[in-house]
DNA sequence: TATGAATGAGGGTTCATTCAT
DNA sequence: TATGAATGAACCCTCATTCAT
C-alpha cells in the first residue's frame, strides 16, 4: 500500500545496489554462457559464478531466456554504440573513411572477443528461428546505413551504397569468422583494404 | 549380379525397407531440428513426425546426437558430390568457369533449401563444440581448392588463389545467408558477376 | 481349422525337434545369464547366442521370467537327481557314507560351477522375496532327509539328525562358497571329514 | 566447541536438517529396496516413500547406485562397529567369550533385521559384479581376525585359529540364514555352543 | 513354425523455477 | 531483499514383448 512512501531517499541507494548486482549477474552469465553455450549452462552455475543464489538472479530476470536475451541485447547495444563512434567525425576522403570503419571494427571485435564468440555458437538459432533479433537487426541496419554513408564518398552509381555496404561488411565478417573458428589472428586492416581496391576477377584479354 | 541369388533376394528387399525407413527417420529428424533446434528438438517428437516409435528409430541410430550428426553428413557429403560436378569440365574462359560455379551452387542451395536453413541455425554450436565438423570442413577445403583451381586462370599473381576463393565464396555465402534470413529471393549470378568485376572502392582521382 | 489332422506321424518328429531346440534356448540362455546376471541379460542376447530369434524363443517361454525360472529349475533339478544318486547304495560304515556324500557334492559342484555362479548371483533375491522357490526347498529337504538317513548310522541321541544334516552341509556350503568367492579351488574331502570329526572348541579342563 | 559461533549456528542448522534429510531418504531406500529388490525399485518409489520428490534424492547422492552403495556401506559399518565392541573386554576363559561373540552376534542381526534381509537377496550379484565389495570384505575381515584371536584360547593346533573362526561363523551364518528364510526364530547362543563342543560325527568304535 | 522389426511403457537423471525462511 | 533446498516435468534411452510376414 504505503510502501514507496518512506524508502524515498534509500531507493536511490537501492537503485544503485541493484544495478551493481545486475551487472555482476550479467558478467558472470557472459562467462558460463560463452564456456558452455546456453543449453549446457545452468543457473546454478551462473549463478555460482556471480556469487548469488539462484534465487537471487531470478530476482532480476525472470527466467534463462530473458536473462540470456537482456544480455546479448545489452552486449550488443553496447558494441553498436561503441561501433557508431566511427561515423561521428569521418576522415574527408572516403577511403580514408573506410579504412577507420575497418580498423574500428576489427579493434571492437578484439574487445568483445568473448562476447562474439558466444553470439557466434548460439545466435545463430534464434537468427534463423526468429527470436529477439529485430533490434539487432535494427541495430545492424544503422550500421550498414552509416557505412553506406562513407561508401557514398565514391560516388559509385551502378549499384546501390547501401548493397555496396553490405557485400563489404560480408567479406569483413567472412575474415573474422574464418579467422575466429581457425584461432588465428584477425587480419589487418591494410590486407582487407587491399582486397576491396581491385576487381576479384577481370575478363580475359 | 546374380551371385547369390537365391538367398539374397529376401535380403536385399529387407535392406530396402531398412533404407527407406532409415530416409523416412532422417526426413523428420530435419523437420524437428528445423522448427525447434537440436536441443529443443526432442525423440519423441521426431518419433511421431516420423510415424515411428521412439525405439524404432533407436534400430536405426545409436542415439540422439548420432541421428542428427548422421542427418547433416549426409546432406552435406549430398551436397557436396553434387557441387563438385561442376569442376569436371569447366569452360576454358575462367569467367565463363566462375559463373558457372556460382549459378550452380545458387541452384544447390534452392533445392537444398530447409536443410541449409536448419544447419546454419545450428553451425556455429557444432563449430565451437568440435564434434563431427572434420568431414564437413574437409569437403569445403575441397571445394576451396578446386574453385581455386578455376581461378587460376586469371593469373592473378598479388595473392593466392586459395584466399581469393575463400573470399570469393565469402562474398556468395553472405548473399545467400542474408537472403535466407529476410526470406528475400536468392541473388542472380549476374548480380554476383558484376560485384565480382570491379574494384569495390577505389583511390579518388 | 484340421490342420492337426495330417500331421499326427510328424508330430512326435516336431516333439523331438522342439524339445532339442528348448535345450538349445536353455544352454544359450544358463551361459548369458551366467555372464551377465538376470537384469543384464537381454533376450536378443539369449537369442543370439541360441541362434534363433527372439519370438522363437516366445514360443517356448511365455517370458524371461519364465525362462530364467524354467533353467534354474531343471538345472537345480537335475543337480538334485544326480545328487541323489549316492544315496542308493550306501557304505555301511556311516563315516564312508558321509564321505561319499561330500565327495559327490563336491563332484557335482565342479560339473554344474557356472550355474552354481548364476545361482549365487541371482537366486537369493528369489530365495528372500520369495519366488518359485518352493519345489527348490523341496528338493533340498529331500536331500537332507536322505543326508539325515545317513547320519542315523552314529546314533547321534542329543541332536535330531535332520539338524544335524543341516548344520554339516551348512558348513560345506560355507566352504564351497568362499571358495568361489576368492576363486580359489574347492576343499577337499578329507580336509572337511576332519573339521567334522573334533570338536570345534572345548572346555579347558 | 563455540569457536565460530556467530556464524556457525545457521550452517549447523543447515547440516542438521540435511543430515535428518538424508537418513529419511536411505530409510525410505531400505524399505522399497527390501520391498523390491535393486533392480526393481524405482527412484520414483524411493523419493515418494521418503515423501520427497527425486530430485531431491538427487541432491544426496548422485546416481541410484550411489544410493544403494552407501545406504549398504552405512549400515554394514554401523553393524561392524557394535559387533567389535565385543571384543573389547573379552572374558578370560575362551568358552565364555565365544558365547559372548555368538550372543552379541545374534542380537546385533535381531536389532538390523531388516537391513540384513535385503543384503542378503541382493549380496552375491554384488560379490560377483564388483563394487563397493572391498570394504566390507575388510570389515569382515577384521572381524575374523578377532574372532581368532578368542579362539586362540583353545589352544588348538591343526588348524590354523584363522580358519577355525571362518568355520565357526560359518555355521553361524547358516543358522541364521535359515532361520531368516524359514521365519523362524533365531537360533539360541546355547544351542550354537552345544553343537560346536562336541564333534558332529566320530568313528564307530 | 520361425522370424525380427516395431513397439512404447518405464527407467534414471537433469535443471529451470518456486517459495518458506 | 536474499537465500538455496525442494520440486517435478521432461528428457534420452532400453528392452521385454508382440505380430505381420
Amino acid at each position: 500500500m504505503n510502501k514507496d512512501s518512506k524508502i524515498s531517499r534509500p531507493r536511490k541507494r537501492g537503485q544503485k545496489i541493484r544495478e551493481t548486482h545486475r551487472r555482476e549477474i550479467l558478467e558472470a552469465a557472459l562467462k558460463v554462457f560463452s564456456r558452455k553455450g546456453y543449453h549446457r549452462a545452468s543457473m546454478q552455475e551462473i549463478a555460482a559464478e556471480a556469487d548469488f543464489a539462484v534465487g537471487t538472479i531470478y530476482r532480476f530476470f525472470p527466467s534463462k531466456k530473458a536473462l540470456y536475451e537482456a544480455l546479448v541485447l545489452e552486449e550488443i547495444s553496447r558494441f553498436h554504440q561503441q561501433m557508431m563512434l566511427v561515423f561521428r567525425h569521418p576522415p574527408d576522403d572516403p577511403l580514408e573513411a573506410l579504412k577507420a570503419v575497418i580498423s574500428h571494427r576489427l579493434q571492437l571485435v578484439r574487445e568483445h572477443f568473448s562476447f562474439i564468440r558466444m553470439y557466434l555458437a548460439e545466435l545463430w538459432e534464434a537468427r534463423f528461428r526468429g527470436g529477439f533479433v529485430k533490434e539487432i537487426r535494427d541495430y545492424y541496419e544503422e550500421y550498414l546505413e552509416a557505412l553506406a554513408g562513407v561508401l557514398e564518398g565514391f560516388g559509385r552509381r551502378d549499384i546501390s551504397n547501401r548493397k555496396l555496404a553490405s557485400i563489404i561488411d560480408g567479406i569483413l565478417s567472412t575474415l573474422i569468422v574464418e579467422a575466429i573458428e581457425n584461432e588465428s589472428p584477425l587480419p589487418q586492416t591494410e590486407e582487407i583494404m587491399e582486397i576491396l581496391l581491385q576487381p576479384l576477377v577481370w575478363e580475359k584479354r
